[in-house]
DNA sequence: TCAAAAGTGTTCAGCGTACACCCATGT
DNA sequence: ACATGGGTGTACGCTGAACACTTTTGA
């Protein structure tokens, strides 16, 4: 009960999410397939709506811990989607946002009871209502915040090497990135800690593993944000 | 009616809109001190409700048009506020818009009946609920996107001088631009038409008078949001 | 004649970008 | 020995930033 009850309209508010990981080398987007009405069938965004007793944020870390298993990472809201006729099984508002998750973490079990499947981005099919438009303003997004802050870690495993990192920048920019161009302004950036063991995964030689340290990372992501980026 | 009805719950879904305005080298913002419960009588932003036949964006439209007289302006989303106490009556969602209009066609009588009045940036009182919290995000906002695009020429009348742009400029970075490198950048991005015409109000010798190519600047607007910038 | 704003170019440093070769090692 | 990925340095062009003087004209 609100002093504001009976006055105004209330509405349903939703929560979508637009869920990245990265494996093998390629940037992957986790998608379901609806199994209620309307669109039964088809895929789609993992969602959910907004109680009255949550806040916006905690409705999509919820939403997200469901079908990922995964508590505390990197969720960030995106935009609001208010189209009248967005949701053609009636008026629901969306609070669309974007997390980053090490698909190592993801926990496969929630994800079949889901039918959720990771898509690469080439691969990504027509998705119910607006989460096409979504989907592509989380990536325009996701573009932007790498140029100028050292995001994109939340991708990664604990240690990772360059190789690794620039093949995240890769697949994020959908370009091919100079690697002495990229080593020299990462390091330059001091976000990076070097170890002394090496990944003898993927080469003979061996690439030294990086972690990254937090502090700094925390420092520059937290300055950078008074330049904002909501 | 909608199949989600009884299923899910519904919430009160606002708009709150910052609104921009700039007036003799100054940016200004126009605040509303509330005539209602709760916090009645302290400063504001203009907003309202979301109803449930219109979508969030005519809304938010709507809402600016009731305090401004203005429709077609230049609005742009904010972001979506969802903390559970965030307004002291109870659940409200808000989502956040600002705009940037011309303080010359704004309609003083309607901001009389609303009790709205415009502040400059340094003589802003503290608000109610959130609501610095959102004009803090909307500065930067503003700051961010006039980095890469030339935007504010919606607070300008049609015709302004390069001074009265620099000033702007200089009112929304909050520091002194150099005059000449100031010049040679915006008048390298080409989206400003000199016009025959001197103003003779604010210097003996006379300035200039420019309108803005408004082919260019839609073109450079759209094309730099390829880059994003919600 | 003088005050007040308009207008105008050059220099420098830093940054992003292009570009090619040697190294270490397992097979 | 060779194939595979790891690792490194330099040169150039562009852009942002610093910086000071002349012009016009109404009072």
């Amino acid at each position: 009960m609100t002093i504001y009850d009976g006055v105004h309209d209330k509405n349903f508010v939703a929560i979508d999410s637009i869920i990245f990981g990265f494996d093998q080398g390629r940037l992957k987007l986790l998608l379901i397939k609806r199994k209620m009405p309307p669109m039964e069938g088809q895929w789609s965004l993992m969602g959910g709506f907004v109680g009255s007793h949550e806040s916006v944020d905690d409705a999509a870390y919820r939403i997200l811990e469901n079908l990922t298993g995964l508590k505390s990472i990197f969720l960030e809201q995106l935009y609001a989607y208010g189209d009248l006729d967005r949701d053609s099984a009636g008026r629901v508002i969306s609070v669309a946002y974007y997390a980053l998750i090490n698909i190592d973490n993801y926990d496969e079990e929630l994800g079949r009871k889901y039918g959720a499947e990771w898509f690469t981005m080439d691969e990504i099919p027509s998705l119910v209502f607006d989460h096409s438009t979504m989907v592509q303003k989380a990536i325009r997004r996701l573009k932007r915040k790498t140029i100028i802050q050292p995001i994109g870690f939340e991708l990664l495993p604990p240690k990772f090497t360059l190789t690794q990192l620039q093949q995240l920048y890769e697949a994020i920019h959908q370009k091919e990135i100079d690697k002495r161009n990229f080593r020299k302004k990462i390091l330059s950036m001091g976000v990076l800690n070097k170890l002394d063991e090496k990944d003898k995964e993927s080469s003979k030689r061996g690439a030294f593993l990086y972690k990254f340290n937090k502090e700094k990372y925390d420092y520059l992501t937290s300055k950078e944000n008074l330049f904002d980026f909501i």
